[in-house]
DNA sequence: ATGCTTATTTGTCGGACCAGAACTGGTAAA
DNA sequence: TTTACCAGTTCTGGTCCGACAAATAAGCAT
């Protein structure tokens, strides 16, 4: 799934001995982007320029712009240039949507368990800091399963839900994470469900959810929330079963 | 984003479904890993031969395989080509070390609550599953704080110590979600810190939640856990009051 | 203001050369 | 003969150059 354990962490060449130019070019972009204090939204000499400034070819310029571009720093559109933006949560997001993942149980075990740390464990503050705005929104979200069309969008409302769950935190740590976590966690939502099983149990299971947070029940959204992460786990065991 | 002017989505007629021609590329070789069932470790053909199975110039190709290369997808050698790793996760933690965030008071706040409801959240959990030789390594790694020379070693300690503790849960997630989060999370350790105070007040914090759970007890565990997270904070609102 | 033109900039292409690893083959040594 | 070694050749990625197409911001004309 998400990857192997750590390797092992390769020393950035520090400041001295620059690898390929492709590379000295893009320690040159960074450190002009820290020299000249560039902010986000500012915007970047031209290719052109920043070929005469580093003495570089355009081709190592661009080679150099387009790992800036993968890593979310920059954001290029023709003819007006290149300037700082700070992706690099949705880069992230993106790093861990490649290759088609497998949802082993372990995966699934240890994705839902920690989704259940974060919100079974902070509901007391959700409850705490709940708004009846954040209820009416939450109940929206759901409704809109029941015109979902197929798995994948079923699933992004799924998210959405659980994601506008945890914003009541107002952490913006726990957003990011989840952000990063969206491409797995959509592959969970998926695992053992149908279109149907999204409209009908995610739905009801959800609105029980909403239902306890509206009524301001800390002990009953536990347990509902609890038992909704926990019925793809179920299902989980009877296909291994199934299977076995 | 900026005011509206995102420019019209075009359309993906049927097959083609692509923007540039660069990710157009980067399309085609990740479905040629994908159909060609390629596992990390085995070769990508050579640029050249790329650019004639897909029509396209070497230097689209070589954008294109910038980009893979920047995802930590592939890696590729002069005079051996491109093979396929999965460097993802260590991609991911490389893009929060780039530029030099600051951590602000909420930055320091979210980050901090995030890691209360992980470690103290999954308390009894870990304490469920605690082995003898899990105490051992985490007194061991504690220890190494008393002969730390710098900064920047003493906060990767640190960090490897609440790591191990998480990584008693068996939950390969939550370790993911760590090693992505580590490069924040070392700022955060250091804020407010010097030398010393690791020396000191941290080491002893630890060694106060080692033996707690070497006792199995619960309730000081999370004491005394919850209270070491929180240290770093009240710093923070010291220091906001002096400079406000 | 509105619409057209222009100039600038990115996107893409094809070709070229280099340095160095990989491959080849032959030769000398065992 | 077999093995080991060495030089030449081939192949590949890394870099550079020049050119054109496409897109669009900016200036110009109406």
């Amino acid at each position: 799934m998400m990857a192997g354990r750590t390797k092992a962490l390769r020393q950035p060449d520090a400041v001295p001995a620059a690898g390929s130019a492709v590379d000295v070019v893009v320690r040159q972009i960074r450190e002009l982007i820290a020299d000249e204090g560039l902010k986000v939204g500012d915007s970047l000499p031209t290719e052109r320029e920043l070929c005469a400034r580093f003495s570089a070819s355009r081709n190592t310029v661009r080679e150099a712009m387009r790992i800036l571009k993968a890593y979310g720093m920059v954001e290029v559109r023709p003819k007006v240039g290149a300037t700082i933006t700070d992706n690099r949560m949705s880069r992230a997001f993106e790093l861990f949507s490649f290759n088609t993942m497998e949802v082993s149980r372990k995966t699934f075990a240890d994705v839902q368990a920690f989704r259940d740390l974060i919100e079974v464990g902070a509901a007391d503050r959700i409850i705490e800091r709940l708004g009846d705005r954040d209820v009416g929104e939450l109940h929206r979200i759901n409704v809109r399963l029941s015109g979902i069309q197929d798995l994948q969008e079923a699933s992004e409302v799924d998210f959405s839900f659980h994601l506008r769950l945890v914003s009541i935190l107002g952490n913006d740590t726990i957003l990011d994470v989840y952000s990063v976590m969206k491409p797995i966690v959509l592959r969970i939502m998926q695992k053992g469900k149908t279109r149907r099983t999204f409209k009908t149990q995610t739905y009801a299971e959800h609105e029980g959810v909403v239902d306890a947070l509206a009524a301001r029940d800390l002990l009953s959204f536990q347990y509902r929330l609890r038992n909704h992460l926990m019925t793809g786990f179920k299902f989980f065991n009877e296909e291994m079963e199934a299977s076995a």
